[in-house]
DNA sequence: CTCCTTCATCGACAGTCATCTATATGGCAC
DNA sequence: GTGCCATATAGATGACTGTCGATGAAGGAG
């Protein structure tokens, strides 16, 4: 008989935390938001205006906005508005919480 | 006038990359996936029996099996098979280099 | 061999997402 | 005021994703 469905130590991770590690992941899984924080990151914190965004990405100005609000609305950026145009800026603490959620000794446990 | 679309230092995320990221975010961008891993981290690197999946997460069978395909499938998860179980265990490579990547000195530059 | 168990795959379906065009908002120039 | 420009929002649409039930494949028990 093989030794199956032993029980595992340590504290599984409840549904929400479970869930707040779905809603960070799923921001960060569009190449087009990612190369807006790699954008923001090679700015070294500075603000970067929309229009660089558009310049850069080769999609339609609703779509930028789009990711932009969606990344905002994670917690990963701020925004500021100057006159008619809007800056964006990375926001440093949110980048150091997800490096250390994705540590395996903290995955193994609760968030 | 305000100053608008300065250049930025530093080399853009190539599309490849970009697109490398979005495929490791997505795998991760699941509240059942973020379980199976947390099974699997607080396993200390053991292997893990399906039907310790399929008792934990409250899912059909070939959902779970779907899912470890999944993250089978981006080199997160090796398989070992004894009779008719199946054995999962996470790859500590594959979890470091995770970690690595989302530095955001990381992500400001290229993968 | 036959039956049962475990797991993987298939096909279908509902829900979500990224994208676009069109439109609204709101500031600046004149 | 009018007109223009930058950005945000709304609505539509095609593609993808997670879930299930049904089925297939393969090994162990009797």
């Amino acid at each position: 008989m093989i030794a199956c469905c032993t029980p595992l130590a340590g504290s599984s991770l409840s549904d929400e935390d479970a869930a707040e590690l779905e809603r960070l992941f799923k921001v960060l899984a569009d190449r087009t938001r990612v190369k807006i924080l790699n954008i923001l990151l090679r700015a070294r914190g500075q603000a970067v205006c929309v229009c660089e965004f558009t310049d850069q990405l080769d999609l339609a100005q609703p779509t930028v906005s789009y990711h932009l609000k969606l990344l905002r609305e994670a917690g990963l950026l701020d925004r500021e508005k100057r006159g008619t145009f809007a800056y964006f800026r990375v926001r440093p603490e949110a980048m150091e919480r997800l490096h250390s959620l994705v540590e395996p000794a903290v995955l193994a446990e609760a968030v």
